[in-house]
DNA sequence: CGTGTTATTGAGTAGCATCAATAATTGTGG
DNA sequence: CCACAATTATTGATGCTACTCAATAACACG
């Protein structure tokens, strides 16, 4: 809809050419797999992550269980991860912003481990895991760059754990919401303002702590003067305190 | 000092020509790195892997922020990793055992980016990062195996996630008790019976809590009759019901 | 054999969960 | 576009889990 040929010669300002472009043109290369690259590379990968795929809020990008196949590139929006208890319930893992890749969690047993949601309406472009594997297989650097990833994916799980593991609300909280503000920082928007795409539950599932205790830290929290929450629209007012009560100098 | 010539001649039993040998022989190839290589592969592999380290309990493998050379895969004996937190307190990410992967950390951003200590006097394979990643982009089946080790590795920390967030803490010790067997009994020990190589600290730091509840936890899981906790010395008593708690499917 | 470390157990308490009521917001169908 | 229902968020009162502090016991090491 968007892309429609009619429209090129209208309002939207890229050209036929740059269209069939995938990656080549994409704003978050510098945060997505294409990092480092040579034109030569990049072109090839361009071929490669053709395919891009819409979702609407709510909807299920994939679920646990189901086979794995590609990976795939947050091009716009905003996605949760879930982990499936065996008791039924459901804890939330993660969420992916513009550049950050899923799927990672499928290719050890050749089905995905969680499931991931929409939290707005959103697109990725999809990347074909044998492809991308060949494609790595001819070109080191995209190894590397996709071993350099999954090494980063290890790392951000394990400050997950120290996280869950050895803080308490307040802490943990404040962490959060700076991971966040920085997130949004390295894609070139404020890191003082953002507009918080998931709920209170959702907040609490990943904090491991209940909705009423995150709605009672936020109000704390704002109490403070450390931050101002109106509904989802969270501004930081004082960065220095927050970061110190994150890691645990807070007096 | 242990491989000396001279000891092959009387006491060891090993021949000069397996000594030469590294991934061929061990009796860990069914969990470690060589998993489904092909003969002609895994002798490359070998030859990778030549360097071995011994480890006296309590030694460092690697600090946090050391430069990032090999991954080390685990011969005899076990280890504990630690991440260092911005207070300068630690916590226990990971208990490994033989034949897992030890440094995948590290490959992010050329540093290791947590510890690496021997719970007991141990033994480690060193396999150079670089030499593995020329191996494995000739060797399509070895690419492929690193893959699913560092997917399965973040879908490990992703469990852990799981536990530490929603979990209480006499189901963190149930599925941590179990998750340890269920690791004994893949490498052909009993999963009734072993010896718990960490103290009741560490237990706690990776379960995220204290010492006095996990010394109270395995008191009330003992007084249950689900297991005899006699030091160091595990035996699941009851493996169905332990497994019901694990899994919070406990009445 | 003594000393430092590790483990157990008890008493009191802090922090977070639970239960509950209400408010605000979002989504839906007429 | 509005009214109603469903979802999401806030705040208070109360209870339980796990933490803290403390004393003692058991063990590991030189």
């Amino acid at each position: 809809m968007v892309y429609q040929t009619d429209m090129l010669n209208s309002a939207c300002t890229v050209s036929l050419q740059e269209l069939k472009k995938n990656c080549s043109n994409c704003n978050l290369k510098d945060l997505c797999m294409p990092v480092g690259l040579k034109p030569e590379e990049l072109e090839r990968l361009d071929k490669l992550v053709s395919l891009r795929r819409k979702l609407l809020k709510g909807e299920h990008l994939f679920r646990t269980g189901e086979h794995f196949n590609s990976l795939f590139a947050v091009k716009t929006g905003t996605f949760k991860t879930l982990v499936n208890n065996q008791d039924g319930s459901d804890q939330v893992i993660g969420f992916q912003m513009t550049g950050e890749l899923l799927g990672l969690d499928g290719l050890g047993t050749g089905q995905h481990m969680c499931e991931a949601i929409a939290l707005e309406d959103s697109e990725v472009c999809t990347i074909p895991y044998s492809r991308l594997d060949e494609l790595a297989q001819e070109f080191h650097a995209l190894q590397m760059h996709f071993h350099r990833i999954m090494s980063r994916e290890i790392v951000k799980d394990q400050n997950a754990m120290l996280l869950l593991g050895s803080m308490r609300a307040e802490q943990r909280l404040s962490a959060f919401l700076l991971n966040l503000t920085e997130r949004q920082k390295a894609r070139g928007f404020s890191s003082r303002e953002m507009v918080l795409r998931m709920t209170r539950e959702e907040i609490g599932s990943y904090l491991g702590m209940k909705i009423e205790t995150v709605s009672r830290t936020f109000s704390k929290l704002q109490k403070d003067q450390l931050i101002k929450i109106d509904q989802k629209n969270l501004t930081i007012l004082n960065h220095t305190l927050l970061q110190n009560l994150a890691t645990g100098k807070a007096h």
